[in-house]
DNA sequence: CTGAAAGCGCTTACAG
DNA sequence: CTGAAAGCGCTTACAG
């Protein structure tokens, strides 16, 4: 809202707005003094240019969004964090819209930031993702996370689910534990599912049992589940949660039903949020590198909007890397199974 | 990016770009008939109106921003989960930008912003804001979180950090704790200067002795704290964090240590960030509604900006309240004092 | 109720 | 190296 325009600072130059542009947008062709003067006056006037006029004329808005179902926890200011520090290394405004659970919420989002942003960052953990891919591909450059879709045309990026809960299981089931329960997340997120398909995978290998509880990647449904647990006359001897937050729940329904962790019962998490190595007993997890996830997408769409050509689609798996702390110790001599 | 323009609907519609912009922007100098057409076309062409078009000449972006010195953490997911909720009521795009640690950054963050929105959040603890008053004042909107500047012109919205600390205080004190360890924030931090104010203050008042450690709001700080405390042989019955984060660090040095909460020592934080009913023990602490903070200021941005009067300049005090939990118990008989 | 035209504040060929 | 002019895609008085 500086008032003052291109214009005032041309007059008070004696120069031109074209010199007055090349000047301040640093092309070769104008003379040293003549720029040394025109960015004094510039300085002087407070002059910041417009920048609703130059994204007329230039087609570049330099801003991407960053579109998420939900803002809850410190995952998502992990991930904000990340996406943030690399839109800032290249200049570009970062603008956020949480809150939508739903598809159509979602892109009326994508919508909204058509035409105010020069490409998209999409967490978009829903499997039905494909109703959205549409609207995604009609436009601009778009990078998903937590998602796959397998023929989408749209470039995602995601940690290895799969890969992280295996380490798990193999973990868990390398400290002695037979029995083992998953609290899952909600049954139509992909990451929620992949982990599970992890755990299944790896534990039926194993030969190691499975007991899957019902979760939703929230602290409440964790402190649920260990409730449940806690209850269960013969339990498991080590749960692995989908997500810290939800460890963190079920420690506290451990801790209320007298369990001690990891004495009578081990607990794991997934996702190494920044918070995990913090709780008592330090949380047993899967790094996932939350704020480097952001980051990275972060440069895919740079990439992509630079290039200007349609993106390469491309579905990255980020490795993740298991965190061993307190909260999960061998199972008791003569534990089950 | 959506390649058609208003003149390709007005073309299609067989009318001029006026009418198209009335039809579109629900003006009532439009025939039913005519404007159900535009609608019609429009949607079929996937028309969607140029921002940088309509900012340039209605000089509103529909857009607002929010300057934070840092985006770790529950307490920053909170704040911008309500930011943004309120903003989408308005519907009114959010722009985030983080990792400041000093004015300079966050000076530079203000002035990228300058004219890419209607308005601007800025939370500014650090107590020697002037100097950004000055670049702040010249020009749009702004509402300031979490400072006071007595001679400021700038409005601005804290919580009741005074009271809540003496709130907490008192709370101890009135479970026989005589003697207090807190563990305070960065020295120049607003919020941890009327935090440890309130301590003194009510501390004096009641006859505790008080305890002062150094923090600076981060999780590792509390741990460092904790881990001196538990080391120190005649120690305080309570420790009061000067936020949640130390106080879950300390939490996490005091069981390394040994010491159980609340039976060996009570421990109590600040802010009450989802997470602090879920650790173990459950926190005690004070609640700050911190979503709440962030919606309100954005309301009070929002009349600022409609009104399009020079904004009151009112600073905002939020009640906040204790929340008792399991962490902190009755002083041990024979404490101390 | 509708249209022709001016103008928001820039950038960039095109001349010189 | 510099300037005059066109044009980005809208909105809004001003006429009719």
């Amino acid at each position: 809202m500086s008032n003052s325009t291109i214009r005032d600072v041309a007059r008070a130059a004696g120069v031109s707005v074209a010199t007055v542009s090349r000047a301040l947008n640093g092309h070769d062709n104008v003379t040293p003094e003549t720029r040394d003067r025109i960015v004094a006056i510039a300085a002087e006037l407070r002059f910041t240019p417009s920048s609703a006029a130059r994204s007329l004329i230039t087609r570049r808005n330099q801003a991407v969004g960053a579109v998420l179902p939900d803002l809850h926890g410190e995952y998502f200011s992990e991930l904000i964090r990340g996406i943030d520090l690399a839109a800032r290394a290249h200049g570009l405004h970062l603008l956020v819209s949480g809150s939508h659970g739903n598809a159509k919420d979602a892109t009326a989002a994508v919508n909204a930031m058509r035409g105010r942003v020069d490409g998209l960052l999409v967490l978009w953990p829903q499997v039905d993702a494909e109703a959205l891919g549409d609207d995604l591909s009609a436009g601009m450059p778009t990078v998903l996370l937590n998602t796959h879709l397998a023929h989408s045309r749209v470039p995602s990026l995601a940690v290895d689910n799969f890969g992280g809960a295996a380490k798990m299981v193999r973990h868990l089931a390398g400290l002695g534990h037979r029995r083992i329960a998953f609290i899952t997340g909600p049954q139509h997120n992909y990451e929620a599912q992949e982990r599970l398909r992890g755990c299944t995978t790896t534990a039926a290998e194993l030969g190691v049992q499975l007991q899957v509880l019902p979760g939703d990647f929230n602290e409440e449904s964790g402190w649920n589940a260990g409730h449940e647990l806690a209850q269960q006359p013969e339990r498991p001897s080590a749960v692995f949660a989908g997500n810290d937050m939800m460890a963190i729940g079920c420690l506290s329904a451990l801790s209320d039903a007298g369990l001690r962790v990891p004495q009578d019962i081990s607990l794991a998490g997934f996702d190494d949020i920044p918070i995990a190595r913090y709780v008592t007993p330090a949380l047993t997890t899967v790094r996932a590198r939350i704020a480097d996830l952001g980051a990275l997408a972060l440069e895919r769409l740079v990439s992509a909007i630079e290039s200007n050509a349609p993106t390469a689609v491309r579905h990255q798996t980020l490795a993740v890397e298991l965190m061993a702390r307190q909260s999960t110790a061998p199972a008791p001599p003569g534990a089950t199974g």
